[in-house]
DNA sequence: GTCCGTCATCGAAACGCTTCGACAACGACG
DNA sequence: CGTCGTTGTCGAAGCGTTTCGATGACGGAC
C-alpha cells in the first residue's frame, strides 16, 4: 500500500504538506502543489479512509436508512436513492446502506462507531421511535418525510396535505361534486406513514371545504385489488365522477379497471394522480408531481450543510405542482 | 466519546484485554470477560470504526455495486439487496452502496481507500469492463451473474441457460410444438447482460434439440408493449401454443394481453415464467424459480469465506427448479 | 537597516484501535 | 523439587492520517 509518507518522499516534501494539498486547508505554492499532485498520480495514491476518519473524525460517509418493506413502491424509492447517492458523491461522500429493519439499534451502532457522519432517514412514520434517538445523536440527520413531532429535527418533504387538497380543488373547479380517493396499500396506513396520512387528510379537508362528497379506500398493487376498491367506491357513491390516486403501483390498472366497471376516463370518471411526473406523462394522467429526485437532492444538501456547521431551516416543504393532462379533460 | 481506554480503566484491565474480549482472538478468563462486558455496557462503548479499520486493516464493510438503471426490475433487485444486507449483518459487516454508474472509477476509489474489504457486483455484462479491474484488485470480489470470461473471478448465478431449456422441455413434454419467448426490455439485451442472453440461448438451443419452432421478442414494462410483442409473435407463428416469459415487469400483463388477442391461458396458450416464486404463485403461473434471496445470501457467504482466507469454488451455479401451476395445465 | 506580517512548509503529537512479544502464575510431569 | 507448557494479562509499538504550533524566507514599512 502506498501511503502519504511515500508521496511526500517522492515529491520531496513533508507528509503534512501532502495532506494540505489534498484538503486545501492551508495555502500551498503552485509549484509544490503540482509537484505533489504529480507524485500522487504517479504512485496511484489513495488516502486510507480509516486513517482519515480517525485523524479528522470525519468518515465522509452518510448512512441512508431505507425502508425495504411491503407497501413501498420501489421505483419511486430508487429515485430518491439515486439522487442521494449522486449528490453525496458530488460532495465527496459515500453512502452506507442501512435497512429500516435494523431499527434504532442499527442507527445506534453506526452512529456510535462513527461509521457515518450523518443520517438520511426515509419513510418516516408519524410516531417514529427512531426520532428521539436521532435527536440526541452526535451526528446530524435529515428526514425525508415528516413525523408528527418535528421539534429538534430537520425534515424535507413534499407538502402532501396541500397535494391532496390541490387534487380536490382541481376537480372541484372542473365541476365534480363526488370524488374518490384510491390510496396506498393498507399496511402503509397501518404503519402510520406520514405522507400517506397527510395526503388523505388534505384530500378530506379540501373536500369538506368545497362541500364535495368523498370516499377513500386503500389498494394493493394488483389488478384485482384495485378493481375491488374502485368497485366498492362506486357502490358507496354511485355518482362519483372523479378519482384521486395516491398509489404508483396501482396507476397502471386504474383506467383498465374503470373500463371494466363501465366507466371511461375522462368522460365518466376524471383521474388525478399523485406520482412522479414520468409515470403521469406516460399514462397521460393529470397529476401532482412527486419530485423524488428533488427531495433526495435537497435532503442530502441540507445534511452536508449541517455537517459544515451551517444553520438550516428545520422544515423544507415543497409546494405541490399540478399538471393538467388528458385524464381530467374539462367536462 | 468513550474509548477502549475508558473501558479498560473502568474494568481495571489493560486496553488490549478489552480488545481481546471484543474480538475473541485470545482466551480470556470468564471473570475478566464478564467484567469487561459489563463496563462496555455501562459506558455505552462502541469501537471506533475508523480506528479499527486502521489498526486491523479490515473495515468490516463490503461494497455492493447496484445497477440503478433502465430495464432492471427493482423488486427483484431489492430481494438481492435485502439478502445481501441481512447476511452481511450476520457477519458483523456493513454495506456500502456503490451505484454502477460510478463505473470502474468508483470501484478503484473505494478499493484504494480501503473503505471496503470486498466487492459484490450485480448485473454483470458478458463483456464487462469492470472484470479486469476486479481481478487485479487487492480486495476479493464476488459477482452475482457471470461475464463471458470467468477466469480468476468468483461468480454466483442461476443456471439461466438450463432455466431457459427447462421451460422448453416442460412445454415439449406437454406436447407443445410452437413456443414463443417474451424477453426482458430490449436495452437489457443491448447491454449484453449475462442472464438475459443465457436464458435466450438456453431456450433457443432446447427448442432446436426438441425440434420445436420458436420465436422470441423483447418487451418493455407496459401493457402496450407486451401486447404488441405477443401480437407480433402470434403473427409470425400463428400456431404458437405456449409462451415463456422472462420479464417480471411484463408478467402482470401477459394473460390480459393474450385474452385481448383472443387466446385463453392455459387452454389456447400455456405460459411458463422465469421469476421469483412469489410472483408466479400470485399469478398462478408455472415457473422456473429465480431464487434471488438464495443467490444474494450465497454471494455474501462466499465473499466472507474469501475474506477469511478460505478457498472457494470459482463458480456456484444453482440448478433451475420448475414448479408446475395452472398456466400449463396438461392439454 | 531593522522590525513586523505573511506565506509556505515542516515536525511531532495526536486519533483509537489491534497485535505481538513478554511475562507471571500455575499445574503437570519426570 | 526443578522444569516445561499453558493460560491469562499487560505494555508498547504500530496503523496512516490530520492538525497545530513553530520556523524560515521574504517584502514592505518605517
Amino acid at each position: 500500500m502506498v501511503t502519504i509518507a511515500d508521496v511526500a518522499r517522492h515529491a520531496g516534501v513533508a507528509p503534512s504538506t501532502v495532506s494540505y494539498v489534498l484538503t486545501g486547508k492551508r495555502s500551498i505554492s503552485p509549484q509544490t502543489r503540482s509537484k505533489v499532485r504529480e507524485s500522487i498520480r504517479l504512485l496511484g495514491y489513495h488516502p486510507h479512509a480509516g486513517a482519515r476518519a480517525l485523524a479528522s473524525s470525519r468518515a465522509n460517509v452518510v448512512a441512508l436508512v431505507l425502508p425495504l418493506r411491503a407497501g413501498v413502491h420501489l421505483p419511486v424509492l430508487m429515485r430518491f436513492v439515486t439522487a442521494v447517492v449522486t449528490t453525496a458523491r458530488r460532495h465527496d461522500m459515500d453512502v452506507l446502506l442501512v435497512t429500516a429493519d435494523q431499527g434504532a439499534e442499527g442507527l445506534r451502532r453506526v452512529a456510535g462507531s462513527a461509521q457515518a457522519d450523518g443520517f438520511l432517514v426515509m419513510d418516516v412514520e408519524l410516531d417514529d421511535d427512531r426520532v428521539p434517538l436521532l435527536r440526541q445523536m452526535a451526528q446530524p440527520s435529515v428526514l425525508i418525510g415528516r413525523p408528527a413531532a418535528v421539534k429538534g429535527i430537520v425534515c424535507v418533504d413534499l407538502d402532501f396535505e396541500a397535494a391532496g387538497a390541490r387534487c380536490v380543488d382541481h376537480l372541484a373547479d372542473l365541476g365534480h361534486r363526488h370524488v374518490g380517493f384510491l390510496g396506498a396499500p393498507s399496511v402503509v396506513y397501518q404503519r402510520n406513514t406520514g405522507y400517506a396520512q397527510r395526503t388523505m387528510a388534505g384530500f378530506g379537508a379540501a373536500a369538506m371545504r368545497r362541500g364535495i362528497a368523498s370516499t377513500a379506500l386503500p389498494a394493493e398493487d394488483d389488478y384485482e385489488s384495485v378493481l375491488a376498491s374502485m368497485r366498492a367506491m362506486l357502490r358507496a357513491q354511485p355518482a362519483m365522477t372523479a378519482l384521486v390516486v395516491h398509489n404508483e403501483a396501482a396507476l397502471g390498472w386504474v383506467s383498465a379497471g374503470l373500463r371494466a366497471l363501465g366507466r371511461k376516463v375522462p368522460d365518466d370518471v376524471a383521474v388525478v394522480a399523485i406520482c412522479p411526473d414520468e409515470y403521469a406523462e406516460q399514462l397521460q394522467l393529470t397529476s401532482v408531481q412527486l419530485p423524488a429526485e428533488e427531495l433526495g437532492r435537497q435532503a442530502m444538501e441540507l445534511l452536508v450543510a449541517r455537517l459544515n456547521g451551517q444553520q438550516t431551516p428545520p422544515l423544507t416543504l415543497l409546494a405541490p405542482k399540478l399538471l393538467s393532462r388528458a385524464s381530467t379533460a374539462p367536462r
